[in-house]
DNA sequence: TATGAATGAGGCTTCATTCAT
DNA sequence: AATGAATGAAGCCTCATTCAT
């Protein structure tokens, strides 16, 4: 009512990328935990400080929304690894320490994690229509090919390693550790997710990829 | 509309058993493919040789159909390991043949893995309220729980290993492998889902297994 | 299985009469609880001993088995009123007793009273077209128009007594005092439905009632 | 179709109030005719100038707009009640006219009565979730226990009297001459509810309540 | 006399989205 | 740049009832 009110709400109301960042950390956290269909722009739109129609106003429609959602996700993991500093490292040690650092990154990312889930049900199809990520993920394999390229030149690493498998192998055990943390755990008991349980597991998970890059 | 179609349709209804396989079987697709909350009951009821009130019938709501297909799901799986034959090879041939046989099942049952994908989705709810799984899964572990237990009388694997880690490194490599394919291959490309390329990474994954048996 | 079971099972199965009861008194409760609408074929089903079908197969369908359970209902009620000797008393001690009687027994009757106050809500058409209860309301004024005419015949009964007036006079007290308890208990508080407000509301009723007879 | 009728469409839309008395108004009659079950929500959206989504929007379910339209009804009718100035006349001739009123009125608002009792068969839940409702009923007890206070204090009712029994006999005969009007004239006749019949009852009840209150 | 299996019709409710300002 | 009001389409589910034996 007030001018001062009024002032207030202007202030953060008349900074656009502001809104959008708030609803897009609402939205990232609801299709996370309820998929692409299982969320709803209601509920987004009540955690928000602005109202259902900006959702539309910005974003244009739920799948819209959901689309940068997803590359918001990928964005801040990417920005995450990139503190990871491994050009000064030995090769051996460097893919070590990306093994070891991937394992922790994705527990400690897990809507991230199930945003992939949820990608990975929908046949990728926001993915594949983001250039965005796809450029983002280039950027991930170059370190991993630099890696590889400076342990086969040195004689550590087998020859003809390809980076884009090692990569397979990694994600897969850790992700995997998180996305089927759920049944797993239902199934064969939390026991494997307990810290001492998880460090032998990433121990164990290192010395496998490094055995298949010194393989031979 | 003619006597013979009468005669056909009457053929198997009457058979309530007969048309709960048929619901289920239309349900796994649907729910596979769309998840929980995206699967729409009329779409698998058209598909269905009977009606949407014969799900509600037999299945209750929504959620129980969800629940019976997901059972049927690992069901079906867990029958198609039983034809593996172990118990008379040596612990490593088994192991190997185990890891091989789970990367190439699960590469077979894509359905499957979307289930569980989803179920994980939904954070096991449904999972855990079916005994009959757990009842699967317990029979699942001890194949493997054997193995174990004959390699280190034999002296090839090393003391104190897991079978329920080791159950972890097996299907972390074999799921992955196909729940996260569309991401993967929009990222990366899909040449990691070749033949040769997959029949690489199968046995680079045996080996990885192997080595964490035998390690040390 | 055995010859025995069949043949207890068949000791009832096979006495029709005795399962139409078995039905009936489940659908008065379920009727009085629910009302026509919300009333339940299936639950009133699963309540019996018998199947649904058989429900069918006995009362037609649902406004025939209500019809039939709202003249149970009034069988019932009229029957226990049966167990009153009046014509031996002095008409007002007579007049007293049955109002005091009436009172009680409604009371005693919450689901008589429910199915008239169900049977009222749609007019009391299932009413209209039994013949049954309405010769039974017959007999029941009679009663009371008895009473009356010895009253005004001894001089201590005012001239020109409706029998029907009176009879509204004291069901309208009786009745209202179960049907409308609900209510107002949630508005009034449950006070006046303690054992002794209660007392002294049929005394008070008993004396209005007295009152308007000896008028004037 | 026609501007003209677009404008007019316009002119009431906008204004949820309007909209939203609208449907009550609906409501209560269909509610009043058919009971909670009984009444259909299609029903109520055709005979509003809305549509059924709007009742959702506005009430959130069937229930929540039956509460609202029970809430509605008791206002109205205690409005009218309102009306009444008994502060100025002498405590017999008052609580004659609100006896004589009470009567008159319950007749006149036949779809209030029938909510009433609706809500009787429902166990009087809704109405227990609505303190507007309690506090609407507070505030008509008041009126009635001013009136035995100045009664008593003038010497003309008798000492003691329980305002909530009082209303008890006021409601009970005024309710059920509108409640059980339809059994009653199937089983004893309409002659009770015709116009001179209806004002001898009318006199008899007034006698009748001013009888108990001057009681001893 | 009895029954397990089946069902058409219609119920309530929710969804993402747009209108009009 | 922002918004409260409104909505068509479709979702899930339940009901009394009948079929076929």
């Amino acid at each position: 009512m007030t001018t001062k009110n009024q002032e207030e709400k202007r202030s953060w109301k008349q900074d656009p990328e502001a809104v959008q960042r708030d609803i897009l950390a609402v939205a990232v956290t609801e299709f996370a935990e309820h998929g692409l269909s299982g969320a709803r722009v209601d509920r987004i739109a009540a955690r928000t400080r602005t109202s259902k129609r900006m959702i539309y106003y910005y974003f244009g429609d739920k799948l819209g929304l959901y689309t940068r959602a997803l590359e918001v996700s990928y964005q801040k993991v990417r920005e995450g690894e990139a503190s990871l500093e491994l050009d000064h490292l030995p090769p051996a040690a460097a893919l070590e320490r990306l093994v070891a650092f991937t394992f922790d990154h994705h527990r400690n990312n897990p809507d991230f994690i199930r945003m992939v889930m949820i990608e990975n049900i929908h046949q990728a199809e926001a993915l594949a229509a983001s250039k965005t990520i796809r450029d983002l993920n280039v950027a991930a394999i170059e370190k991993l090919k630099d890696i590889c390229n400076r342990g086969e030149a040195e004689g550590v690493f087998r020859a003809g390693l390809d980076p884009v498998a090692l990569h397979w192998q990694i994600s897969a055990a850790s992700f995997f550790n998180v996305s089927n943390r759920p049944t797993f755990s239902v199934l064969f008991g939390a026991e494997v997710f307990s810290e001492t349980s998880q460090a032998r597991l990433r121990e164990q998970t290192v010395e496998a990829i490094l055995a298949i890059a010194k393989q031979k």
